[in-house]
RNA sequence: GCGGGUAUGGCGGAAUUGGCAGACGCGCUAGAUUCAGGUUCUAGUCGGGGUUCCUCGGUGAAGGUUCAAGUCCUUUUACCCGCACCA
């Protein structure tokens, strides 16, 4: 049948909302259920099919949720304050007030229309005032416990946008946003201490079910190391160099030192160093490069040998040199490091370069080829000498360094604190005061929100100042704490804050006393499943750990984890095999499809079109099948005519409604979908079902086509909303066939299959299975080595 | 370089976790319906060889374990993702 797919589809998304019938309820008795999907950024070119597959995952287990009796939470909100706005606003001067508004509400049209059962009386925008006021919450809370500090530092700076951005958000040495070059820039800025709860955020994995290879970035990116901070002295009398290395069992074999080119020690001895010329010049060449040239240009080792001062080995007394070099960062460890060349392959390629000793202390490999980094027995050194393992030479190197107070084990991060700020407009302003005689100053609780100020240009000011820095009412104020006259942050936050705690927010979105009220949040915490993109899932979601675990400290939230299980789904690529993208032009938009096909097949198609977790590339033909599949499920109604299916298909039913139920609880879309379409290509070959069968039918695929299932739901004259109806069950003992084909093997090849009632004995088995023809052929004038009866799956006669 | 992953027909992908490889869908072929295109329906569709049926080969490559391997082990290649001079 052909239907009239956005006839039927606006009707019930119509009613759908007068009931009000996926409007999540505060103080149920049912079990709740929180479903949470990543909100979109509203960019002005709208939806793309992309964001409908991240949805429609969630999006069926919360209509399933709904059908099993559980009060379902399934929000959805727009995190809107953002860089692409603001440059819209730039190029054609309307407002970024006025760009928000507009694209949220194409985002909110294109949603409704694939018929998503968000709860829609709690949607959140993060730039409105009564959301970004308890974002600034947040952010005085942290200034409050010393988690906010200001600091002056080497940022990425990205001479297009005008804006100093993240090691994150500069990743490969070009912006996120423009793509441009960054370049380094020396400046005050604000920095959240996520360093402060790394180990929380690494032992809190340990508790909740994120699928292994999400754990494992974050693991990564945190980047926990334990090793050892050693003192080396100087030749300078009272003065050393601390390290820090996790091979301190290589300590005999140190022939040099490195430090970072900007490492303060420079300064402090320059009047000693007799080539500190060099040193700035080499320093200032090394400023010059990207932080991308630095780590992308591996190979060729630079680099100065300060000249005038040398260190001591402190476990063997030796001097050695120690030169500055690019290849150690100021920003890890302490700046410094103690160089092993013969087992490192760094400090190999260095002392190859400038001619310095190598001195092999682990056995194995070959010096003349590369460094060794394996493991082996200690030689060259001393005390350690004959140690085999590196566990061991480290616990005792440990303790040497411990007993003579040179050195103690520590733990090094990779994770770096959070830089958190932008010299943008469209963003929540930083609620502090800046004034001379009290420092820093945080804006009173109670005038917040501190308001986005109106300003004419939205262009950031020359030099990276925020455009809020022209605005002379806005900047100009008095301290809350002595009253004189002070200065307001022009900085605003960056993205990452409006979507750090917007879970909370769905929980109560019109609160005005906190950011969610207590007993709610106890009820719906913490999210039971949280499903989004892999690109979010550390800097999006370490960041939202974060905070959570901050404001958990504080008494604000009840449980120290947000999320209790995370998910990704994969790609749609363009039906090219490339990343959707506006410039390549290969954009499906889902408007178009909906036009064409309906939501329905839109939200068939996306689910079926392949493993939920992978990438899949779009394909129109593709869908059509779905198109078909709809069509075909529809027409089910002309063969419901009271006469019941046979007894293999009613197992069939039984066996697909097990298949469908488990499925969907592991994102196994796809094989549900090829269940169902098996399925009915069984019923149209039977020719018949009862009414009832077909409501089981329709009540299973509800989740994932809900439009055409209430139509038909209607016309079988179901009660209510097919939305609400039960769940269908299954009787597990109709999953199983009463007899089963067996497969039947000699020598391991297959020769036969064979009908064997369920669960028969192996000697009858084997018997029966012998009793074939091609199978008596295969053994005739052989001798039987061996018979293998597996139930109800296999028979394999060895011969010989 | 390190970490994680993937590799199965012309394509997207299945495979009850060691038990009939290729479910389901697309595409393709033939036929029917249709004035025609589209739609719909029926049959076929991993490859080779003989053509009701049978036989041999087949899951990136090479070995191995096993009665039995897409699945486990060893070696190897290619691609994807993340991190990356992290001491």
């Amino acid at each position: 049948m052909k239907y009239n797919c956005s006839e039927i589809e606006s009707k019930w998304q119509k009613r759908w909302e007068e009931a009000h019938i996926f409007e999540a309820q505060d103080g149920s008795d049912k079990p709740k259920f929180y479903g949470l999907v990543e909100f979109p950024y509203p960019s002005g070119s709208g939806m793309h099919v992309g964001h409908i597959k991240a949805y429609s995952g969630l999006e069926v287990v919360s209509r399933k949720r709904r059908m099993q009796g559980y009060n379902v939470l399934f929000p959805i909100g727009f995190d809107a304050y953002g860089l692409p706005t603001e440059n819209t606003a730039i190029k054609t001067g309307v407002h970024p007030r006025v760009v928000t508004d507009r694209n949220i509400e194409k985002f909110t049209s294109q949603l409704k229309r694939v018929g998503f059962s968000f709860d829609w009386t709690r949607v959140i925008d993060t730039t409105e005032e009564e959301y970004y006021r308890w974002t600034q919450y947040i952010f005085l809370k942290l200034f409050e416990n010393g988690m906010a500090y200001r600091d002056t530092a080497l940022v990425n700076y990205c001479p297009s946008c005008k804006v100093v951005l993240s090691n994150e958000d500069s990743q490969g040495g070009k912006c996120d946003i423009c793509h441009s070059d960054i370049v380094q820039k020396s400046k005050d800025v604000w920095y959240l201490r996520i360093t402060k709860y790394a180990d929380k955020l690494l032992e809190g994995l340990e508790k909740v079910d994120y699928l292994p290879n999400v754990k494992q970035q974050q693991v990564n990116w945190i980047g926990k190391s334990t090793g050892a901070f050693v003192n080396f002295k100087l030749t300078e009398e009272g003065e050393q160099l601390r390290i820090y290395t996790t091979r301190c069992d290589t300590l005999f074999g140190v022939t040099f030192m490195v430090i970072a080119p900007e490492h303060p020690i420079i300064e402090k001895l320059a009047h000693k160093i007799k080539n500190i010329d060099a040193l700035k010049a080499y320093r200032e060449e090394c400023a010059k490069k990207t932080e991308f040239e630095r780590t992308q240009l591996v190979k060729d080792k630079t680099g100065v040998k300060i000249e005038g001062v040398a260190a001591i080995n402190p476990i063997n007394g030796k001097e050695i040199p120690i030169f500055i070099a690019d290849y150690v960062m100021m920003g890890y460890g302490t700046g410094a490091i103690m160089a092993v060349p013969a087992h490192d392959e760094r400090d190999y390629d260095f002392a190859k370069k400038f001619g310095i000793d190598i001195i092999q202390v682990i056995k194995g490999g070959d010096l003349s080829e590369g460094a060794y980094t394996g493991d082996g027995e200690m030689i060259n050194s001393g005390f350690l000498n004959g140690i085999a393992t590196k566990k061991d030479a480290i616990a005792k190197t440990l303790e040497f360094l411990e007993s003579e107070g040179i050195g103690e084990e520590g733990v090094q991060y990779k994770m770096k604190d959070w830089a958190f700020n932008r010299q943008r407009y469209w963003g929540e302003p930083i609620p502090i005061v800046h004034c001379e005689k009290c420092g820093l100053v945080s804006v009173p609780y109670e005038e917040l929100p501190l308001r986005l100020p109106e300003v004419k240009e939205f262009a950031p000011g020359e030099g990276g100042e925020s455009p809020l820095a022209k605005i002379e009412s806005f900047v100009n104020c008095k301290c809350p704490r002595c009253g004189g006259a002070a200065k307001r942050e022009t900085d605003t936050m960056p993205q990452w804050a409006g979507s750090s705690w917007y879970f909370l927010r769905y929980i109560d979105p019109h609160c005005s006393t906190g950011i969610a009220d207590m007993e709610k949040m106890k009820y719906w915490l913490p999210v039971d499943w949280y499903n989004g993109g892999m690109e979010h899932v550390t800097r999006h979601m370490i960041y939202s750990r974060f905070w959570h675990k901050f404001l958990y400290d504080l008494g604000i939230v009840p449980c120290d984890e947000p999320y209790a299980k995370r998910t990704a789904q994969g790609l749609i690529l363009g039906p090219d095999g490339d990343k959707m993208s506006k410039s390549k032009g290969n954009v499906i938009d889902p408007n178009d499809v909906v036009d064409t096909y309906g939501a329905d097949v839109l939200r068939t198609y996306v689910l079926f079109m392949g493993d939920y977790g992978s990438a899949a590339p779009w394909s129109d033909s593709s869908m059509k099948g779905c198109k078909r599949f709809i069509e075909r499920f529809a027409d089910l109604t002309t063969i419901a005519k009271g006469r019941g299916v046979t007894p293999e298909l009613e197992v069939a039913i039984n066996k697909t409604v097990k298949k469908v139920t488990n499925d969907i609880e592991e994102l196994k879309f796809n094989t549900a979908i090829a269940a169902m379409m098996g399925l009915l290509n069984d019923i149209f070959e039977v020719g018949h079902l009862t009414l009832d069968e077909l409501g089981t039918l329709v009540r299973l695929l509800c989740p994932i086509a809900p439009h055409i299932c209430e139509e038909l739901w209607e016309q079988l004259g179901g009660e209510g909303f097919c939305s609400l109806a039960e769940w269908p069950s299954y009787d597990e003992a109709k999953t199983v066939d009463s007899s089963v084909e067996i497969a039947v093997q000699v020598n391991g090849k297959l020769k036969a299959t064979v009908m064997l009632p369920l669960n028969c004995p192996k000697d009858e088995a084997i018997a029966l299975a012998k009793a074939d023809e091609r199978v008596a052929a295969a053994i005739d004038g052989k001798t039987i080595v061996k018979e293998i009866a597996v139930p109800n799956k296999i028979v394999n006669i060895v011969v010989r």
